[in-house]
DNA sequence: TGCACGCATGGTAATATGACCAAATAACAA
DNA sequence: TTGTTATTTGGTCATATTACCATGCGTGCA
């Protein structure tokens, strides 16, 4: 594995990593419905502002996202659509698995 | 979102952290070649045997891999194959970023 | 049986992550 | 200008992650 190979597996990695936090995961699959602003994050998410805005920030380093601000508010929208394709795969590897999560999927 | 919706989210979240570690994403992609024993992968990557190990241990209780025990040697191969389809679209994501990644992809 | 090999597990230490609070900043409205 | 709203940033602390070393365990060979 040669210094290019290894970089762009960091790079890969990076962004499953931003999405593999249950908070992030969640506000991605939010913005795969359409632009939210923070606060509508915030509205349906019960947590800090500070901590969603830090889950946001890690999103947008891993490109997952991009953000526009207008007037007051910060709108995120997803930068990839296909982000969201990605599920179906990952939910058959959960019900792949274990019992434990099979009801998950009922 | 309810109970349900939560843990669905948890477990998606944790198969994408799971795959979000170079090393790991690393060694799905060797599984996507086919199955390897663990020194098949040792060989090939710079770090202790127990280090690997531990990053396999990680990839089945994720559901990303199971292991079959041949004799002396252990076996890993993808439990589900579509994982290997993510890629294009996480590259996707690399490639939209900004002009630090673009050399990447070349 | 005894030993070497292949792998997993336990321990430990350094570093990273994530949550909250408090404070700073930007945009508007008054 | 002053206050208010929307969001980000800095600080701190608890917890999680990850790497290594040492050790344990199962398997097959001598």
């Amino acid at each position: 594995m040669n210094d290019k190979e290894k970089a762009m597996i960091e790079a890969k990695a990076n962004v499953l990593k931003a999405l593999g936090h249950p908070t992030r995961l969640w506000m991605a699959e939010q913005l795969a419905a359409g632009e939210r602003c923070v606060c509508e994050l915030a509205e349906n998410f019960d947590a800090d502002f500070s901590t969603i805005s830090k889950h946001l920030t890690i999103l947008k380093q891993a490109g997952v996202v991009i953000d526009e601000k207008r007037g007051k508010q910060v709108y995120y929208r997803l930068k990839v659509p296909c982000i969201l394709n990605l599920m179906p795969c990952i939910e058959a590897v959960i019900q792949a698995t274990a019992q434990t999560h099979i009801d998950l999927l009922k």
